[in-house]
DNA sequence: ATTAGAGGTTAGTATTCGCC
DNA sequence: GGCGAATACTAACCTCTAAT
C-alpha cells in the first residue's frame, strides 16, 4: 500500500524526474486506481516507456539502504512482481529507491537485477534493451550519516569491539569497556549488524554479538579516513632522538600527569619493528595547562621545519581509555595506530601501515 | 505459571559543534 | 555571537530469563 508521507513523495518525485532525464523515456507515477492492487505490498508503481517499450516499475522506498535492508526489500519486491505478473502484460521491473544506498547494497541490487535510485542521482535501470547505469557517490548529508560511525563515541565503540573481536559481547560489556553509554553502544552495534559486520546470538538480555567481518569494518574505516583532511599537528623540536626521544616525552608527560598516547610510526615501531630509525614521533595528547609544563620540561620548541615531535590534540578523555602501556610508554591501541599511519599519508607511513596491518592487526 | 530483575532498545532532550 | 544541525545522554519502555 502506498504511504502518502511527505518524505516518500519527495523521493518518488525525484525518481520519476530522473527517469525522464534518460533520452527517449517517458515516465509517470501510476494513478491511485492502478496502484490499488490487493495482496501486493509495494510502495509505488511507475509506468515507463523506454525506447518504445512499455515497462511497469514496482518500487520499494526506504530511508537508508544497507545490504541487509536490501535483501529484505528484494525478497518483498520479487513477491510483489510475481503477484503483479499474473495480471500484467508489460515487463515488470523491481526497483529500490532510498535517500542513500550504501556501496555494498548497490552491488547486491545489481547482482539481483533490481534497479535502484538514490538522492545522489545514482540510477541503475537493468531493463531489457534499455540499460542505464549512473553511479554517483553518496549524498553529502548522508555520507556523513553513513560515515558517522567513525566519529566520536561510536568510533570508541568500534575500537572496543575490534579489540575483543574474537569474543561474544553483550551491550553492557562493550559499554563498560569503551566508556560509552549502553544506548549509544546498542545503536552502534545495531548499525554494525545492518552492515553485516557483526553477527548476533540470542535475544533480550541474553543477546550477544561478535564482530564477524573485521576486515570489512577496517576497510570502510580506511575509506572514511582517506576522505578526511590530514591531522593538524602542533610541531615541536625536542633536543633528543630515537628511543631516547620517546622516553623523554613519556617521562615529561608522566611527571606532569598529562594524558598522552604515542601513535603513528613510533608506535608501530614499538609494536612491530619495521624501520630501523624513527626520526619523528606523534602523540595524541589532552590539551590542558600541564601540557605546557611538560613541553618545557622536555625543552620542546615550536617549529615549522625540522620537527621531531608532533602533537595531535584530543579533547575527550575516553580516547585514552584503551591504550596499552609497553615498557612504561603509553601507546595508542593498534587499530588507532594503523589509522593514524594512514592519515599521515606520507609514502613511508603508508608502506608501514600495510606492514603493520598484516603483522599486528591480522585482518 | 507468575513475577522480579537484568539487559536491550526507543523516544525525547540537552548540549555541543560547525558554520555564517 | 547567533543559528541550525548533529550527537550522545537520560528516562521510559520493552523483552527475555530464571527463580519461586
Amino acid at each position: 500500500m502506498p504511504q502518502d508521507t511527505k518524505f516518500d513523495d519527495a523521493l518518488i518525485d525525484a525518481f520519476v524526474a530522473a527517469l525522464r532525464q534518460v533520452p527517449g523515456t517517458a515516465a509517470h507515477l501510476a494513478a491511485p486506481d492502478v496502484m490499488a492492487r490487493p495482496n501486493a505490498r509495494f510502495d509505488f508503481l511507475v509506468e515507463v516507456e523506454i525506447a518504445d517499450k512499455p515497462l511497469l516499475i514496482v518500487v520499494e522506498a526506504k530511508q537508508e539502504a544497507f545490504p541487509r535492508d536490501v535483501r529484505e526489500a528484494v525478497w518483498q519486491l520479487e513477491a510483489s512482481a510475481k503477484t503483479l505478473a499474473a495480471t500484467e502484460t508489460r515487463h515488470i521491473q523491481p526497483f529500490l529507491i532510498a535517500e542513500a544506498i550504501s556501496p555494498g547494497a548497490r552491488v547486491t541490487l545489481r547482482d539481483r537485477g533490481v534497479g535502484y535510485f538514490d538522492k545522489s542521482g545514482s540510477l541503475y535501470v537493468p531493463a531489457p534493451g534499455a540499460f542505464v547505469y549512473v553511479d554517483r557517490p553518496q549524498p553529502k548529508g548522508k555520507r556523513r550519516a553513513l560515515g558517522s560511525l567513525f566519529y566520536g563515541r561510536k568510533a570508541q565503540v568500534l575500537m572496543a569491539v575490534f579489540e575483543r573481536r574474537a569474543e561474544w559481547l553483550s551491550v553492557k560489556e562493550v559499554a563498560d569497556a569503551s566508556g560509552v553509554s549502553p544506548p549509544t553502544v546498542s545503536q552502534t552495534l545495531t548499525d554494525l549488524e545492518r552492515r553485516e559486520w557483526m553477527e548476533t546470538q540470542g535475544s533480550g538480555p541474553a543477546k550477544v554479538r561478535r564482530l564477524s567481518d573485521a576486515r570489512a569494518m577496517v576497510n570502510a574505516w580506511v575509506r572514511h579516513i582517506s576522505e578526511q583532511k590530514p591531522l593538524r599537528l602542533r610541531r615541536y623540536y625536542v633536543p633528543a632522538s630515537g628511543k631516547e626521544l620517546v622516553r623523554y616525552v613519556a617521562e615529561a608527560c608522566q611527571t606532569h600527569a598529562v594524558e598522552y598516547a604515542v601513535t603513528g610510526e613510533a608506535a608501530a615501531q614499538i609494536y612491530s619493528p619495521y624501520l630501523t630509525n624513527i626520526s619523528q614521533i606523534i602523540c595524541r595528547v589532552r590539551p590542558d595547562a600541564d601540557l605546557q609544563c611538560a613541553l618545557e620540561m622536555m625543552d620542546a620548541r615550536p617549529v615549522h621545519e625540522g620537527w621531531n615531535l608532533g602533537l595531535h590534540e584530543v579533547k575527550t578523555p575516553e580516547d585514552f581509555r584503551n591504550l596499552q602501556e609497553i615498557d612504561q610508554i603509553r601507546v595508542a591501541n593498534p587499530l588507532q595506530v594503523y589509522l593514524d599511519l594512514l592519515i599521515q599519508g606520507s609514502g613511508r607511513s603508508k608502506d608501514m601501515a600495510e606492514h603493520f596491518r598484516h603483522e599486528k592487526l591480522g585482518v
